[in-house]
DNA sequence: TGCTAGCAGTCTAGGCGCGGGAGTGCTATT
DNA sequence: AATAGCACTCCCGCGCCTAGACTGCTAGCA
């Protein structure tokens, strides 16, 4: 673990603490404030010399010359996976959570919408909360159109719409015909069915049934996902005005750019979406949001579940520099309240 | 009209021009300013002897004593009520509010949802519309407690739970049998009945049979319309992020306010909910609010309906100086155009 | 060889003073 | 009554400057 970052013991526990102290104080850390606050046993002109390799490394940044460090994406992402202290809830929140979770309210939408103003508030920062879709999208119909000999389209009709659209090379031999035979012995197997069961194995006997090549059934398939990530739950937000409190957001763009995604949901969907699947709470920080515009935030994400079956995940949104040990065990506390909550009355009598 | 507001016209006129001088520059306007760009036919003298005069009466305040004017509450009162010039929709506005509403959502809470960000967008300021209760609470039943031989206590439980209760004077001559048989008269007459019928005659029949005194009923009045106030609709909002442009609001307490106040929505509901009765759209206009924290906010609403029946309303949400004219024509006519999309399709075939 | 003390250099935040500019109220004049 | 002129007031933005914090580097020490 230690050669695989070029970490010694030193230099980790030196990123440690600046990634701690700068969460803690939200200014650059120098090397003198730390020696001064934590007794490392070691002078400021030691942890000098290890903050630059620490920068070298990548783990840190300077702001400016004369200025002390804080950490990159790298830094705090190492920092997460490998060297916080995690946190658990102590036994008094935990049971807050669960008295807050069963509350007199009885409707999902209710609770989920309880939840998220109660994750805000714990959390003092902007939590949001993908509802479940209660009626789960079927194919309607799937229509492949022939462009040109060397392009064609899929598209593909939901119970929800029309919901995605993905053009394809055809690698030169197809013909006309060829798209309507696929296009007929698709519908044929994928009628009614539901978006979520895997449908690759159904397009692959259909594309072998009507003996078409793998570009098209792959175009297909690519198209078939794309419907499937149109499935947007609506997105449940809350807190946001926590967010004004943190010293590096009075600068209004930033707050701009997080309150109208929070609305637009579907961009906030897509980045936590992958998030779904995960058996815990996962974690992404800056850049690792893809955006330019987040660049300056993290996101915790943890799914919550009915019986085996995840329905919804359950997000913190806060600043880059944000509590995560606390957050982790916070979102990961809720979800698992909330999880129970839901198993205890039976919402969903057709799962 | 002039005489009751003491301004002649030629001070109307200089109020008008300040008021819509300032909503378009978010500047205090001054007298030179005033007679350069728009051509009075006066001096800048003389405009300043009528700013003092307009300041006097309460119509203008100046920040600093070299500054230029800015509108008071009354001031923009006055224009509201008086001087502005109404606008209308112009017919492809109109026709874009249409199209989207007739978009292919079907389910209500959609179409709210969806009116709303239309709304946001539109008017970039924060929109946001109650949404209609499906279920409407009814009456379960009403007890009324004596507590001494002064005072009493009445609590109403409607279909949502303990709503309401209301403590009350006896007037002296009353006793513990007159309450519970009130209390018996008033559960015949009122179970199971809607919160929102006309309740108060059935009450004044039950206090006539039962033979108890005007403080009494008067008790029960009150609890049953503070039990009605308790029905508080969720609310939708969104455009949030529009106020962040606003140069007065560059002061992040008073968004923080705001955004807190969005999503409590309990207070929001309150402010607004009068509205509910108007026939037209209505404008809120600084501490007309009643809260210190929205001083430098005008609200305008308006109600939308299904039928005869107000569903709920429509509100918009920005800064004091907002254009008026401008906002009170869209909330109007996406009112409208929301009534009547809700009225094409039967979503309450219990109504 | 690794650590430390000291030092010169660098950069920022924030206090201070100044002057331009916009606006006012007052007074004398038409 | 309306206006022109004038002296006065106040804010705002600019540049200047200093205090403070931090760095990298060098030389000395276990």
């Amino acid at each position: 673990m230690i050669e695989s970052t070029g970490l010694d013991k030193r230099k980790a526990y030196i990123l440690a603490t600046v990634v701690y102290e700068y969460i803690a104080t939200a200014e650059p850390v120098g090397s003198q404030a730390l020696t001064q606050k934590y007794n490392l046993g070691i002078s400021s002109a030691t942890v000098r010399n290890e903050m630059a390799e620490l920068e070298a490394s990548g783990y840190l940044i300077q702001p400016h010359t004369s200025a002390g460090r804080i950490p990159s994406d790298a830094g705090y992402r190492t920092y997460v996976d490998r060297l916080m202290q995690p946190e658990e809830l102590d036994v008094d929140e935990r049971r807050r959570i669960r008295d807050e979770l069963y509350d007199a309210t009885r409707e999902l939408d209710e609770i989920i919408d309880h939840t998220t103003r109660l994750l805000g508030r714990l959390s003092n920062n902007l939590a949001f909360v993908t509802k479940p879709q209660q009626e789960t999208p079927t194919f309607k119909h799937i229509q492949l159109i022939w462009l040109s000999p060397q392009t064609g389209v899929a598209i593909v009709v939901t119970s929800l719409g029309v919901a995605a659209q993905s053009l394809f090379e055809l690698g030169g031999e197809a013909r006309p015909d060829d798209l309507t035979r696929f296009s007929n012995a698709l519908n044929a197997r994928l009628a009614n069915r539901s978006l979520a069961e895997v449908v690759e194995i159904e397009i692959a006997r259909a594309a072998q049934e009507a003996g078409v090549s793998d570009d098209l059934r792959n175009a297909v398939v690519a198209a078939a996902q794309s419907a499937r990530s149109g499935e947007q739950p609506t997105i449940a937000a809350a807190g946001a005005q926590n967010l004004l409190d943190q010293p590096e957001f009075q600068d209004l763009r930033k707050l701009r750019s997080i309150l109208r995604i929070v609305e637009e949901q579907k961009t906030l969907y897509q980045i936590v979406a992958d998030a779904m699947t995960a058996e815990t709470v996962s974690v992404k920080i800056g850049h690792e949001l893809g955006s330019e515009e987040l660049a300056d935030f993290s996101i915790v994400t943890v799914p919550y579940h009915f019986g085996s079956h995840a329905l919804g995940m359950l997000s913190i949104l806060g600043p880059r520099r944000m509590p995560y040990a606390r957050l982790l065990a916070l979102a990961a506390g809720t979800a698992e309240t909330l999880s129970q909550r839901l198993s205890d009355v039976d919402y969903f009598p057709n799962s």
